[in-house]
DNA sequence: CTGCCGCCTCCCGCTACGTGAGGGTCAAGC
DNA sequence: GCTTGACCCTCACGTAGCGGGAGGCGGCAG
């Protein structure tokens, strides 16, 4: 019983190219080879690449599939393990990643109204090295981003008009507090910068002391972010970030 | 404010080389080069970064980031769509996969003492070229398969046990009838046949006539299918298959 | 001037094949 | 015995998104 590539492709319901290929790996090597060179499959062979087959629906590599038929002693159990995980691992990122889609849908819908410097609070942002932490925090899907995102995915018109509203009145009033020469450390600042905790607390995420002097760091660091308050007043950048540490430091 | 490679990288978490990749293919070129030819790049390469970043973050490939970012009037809510749409077809095929491997796991429990043949009549089979459809079923992880391997899943030692004696019992009966010189297209043999469908249906999946039919096509039309039943009685896979043929189109 | 770090440009490697190119082989029909 | 057409063979490049290394400049501190 010798069957040619062609008819065995056929059977296992796959291309002629996979099966030179399963060759070339030593995946699957035909028993014999005739005079021309032509490849002859028997039934072994057949055996084994219904088992090949199987296991690469169930979603093993090759070589992991090359390992469990080449250990016939061996229990697949393990590997069947491993890979369960490893697919649920899969499942659990694609549904993250499908979330983010639905947000990222939602988010679109007010979008239009939304002034690129909101955006840019909102959404993902620049950080230098010494931040990674909250990096991680924010880029990598994890919980204040997450929080983030996820309150925002609720935001209305209304309260993206509020937010906005809130924002700009907060930055009159220290504006106009640079303005009177008022010291950074002082206790104006430092109601100010507490009140802007609690702003980012309020709307996007629980932003503790410690996620709020990173973020005064980064003001100065990242000069996307400094750009973004240089606009509000030139020196609001350091002013803010001296603020917050102040605060920071007085409430610990 | 211009940026090297390095600096864009640490700041945005991506390495050095994933930058220059995104250079090779125009997706991100620095807007500005050093004499020395030093990648440099500026707050709006930054901006466009950290979109390509998100995007990638929710599963575009990065051609199509290209595409919408490239366009900048263009609406991103029907690529949201579609990745969504991509993403959640995506999600199915791994929870099919990981359903698949906790029966594989299950089967493997009971696995011990399962003759090759058994194993043989529960999991996939060869089927040439005419019975793409049944072997789709069976393969595929369609309903007929997936009903098999489910109902397999929860079989236990003695149904495993019982199985085969009723198979035996049955392989005994037909080998006596081959042998009393009783006509395939008789009778005995149609009852036999009928009997043969319904321990299909027990045990493993709901057999129809149809499917019945072309199980018993398939036992002449693929050697190995033909092997096991010529290894109970010579003879018994082309006399089986007419019986089978005989017993539908009287039902019909 | 020397070291060292960072930058540059190739270029191979990874998965599991798809898709030809260019050329023999086999059974059938004339 | 010769042609045709289906089938087979072996290269070998292409895919997505980089990882990693070789070999060689550039820039800056001591």
């Amino acid at each position: 019983m010798a069957y040619t590539v062609g008819q065995v492709a056929r059977a296992a319901h796959v291309t002629v190219r996979t099966l030179h290929h399963y060759d070339e790996i030593g995946l699957l090597s035909p028993s014999e080879r005739s005079p021309a060179g032509y490849r002859r499959y028997d039934d072994t062979d057949l055996e084994r690449l219904q088992l090949i087959r199987a296991y690469r629906e169930l979603g093993f590599p090759l070589e992991e599939i090359a390992e469990i038929l080449d250990d016939p002693g061996g229990d697949p159990l393990p590997h069947l393990r491993r890979q369960h995980e490893l697919l649920t691992g899969r499942i659990g990122k694609l549904r993250d990643m499908v979330a983010a889609i639905e947000l990222a849908m939602e988010a679109r819908k007010l979008d239009i109204q939304l002034t690129p410097e909101e955006r840019f609070e909102v959404f993902g942002d620049f950080d230098p090295d010494e931040h990674a932490e909250e990096a991680e925090r924010r880029w990598g899907g994890t919980e204040a981003y997450r929080q983030s995102a996820e309150r925002v995915a609720r935001f209305s018109k209304e309260d993206w008009l509020r937010n906005k509203a809130e924002n700009e009145d907060w930055a009159r009033r220290i504006t106009a507090l640079v303005d009177s020469g008022a010291p950074a450390d002082g206790p104006e600042a430092m109601g100010l910068a507490e009140e802007h905790r609690q702003l980012i607390s309020r709307w996007f995420y629980d932003c503790s002391y410690e996620i709020h002097t990173g973020l005064a760091d980064m003001y100065v660091a990242d000069p996307r972010f400094t750009a973004y308050f240089e606009k509000i007043r030139p020196g609001l950048a350091a002013y803010l970030n001296e603020a917050i540490h102040a605060n920071a430091i007085s409430r610990a």
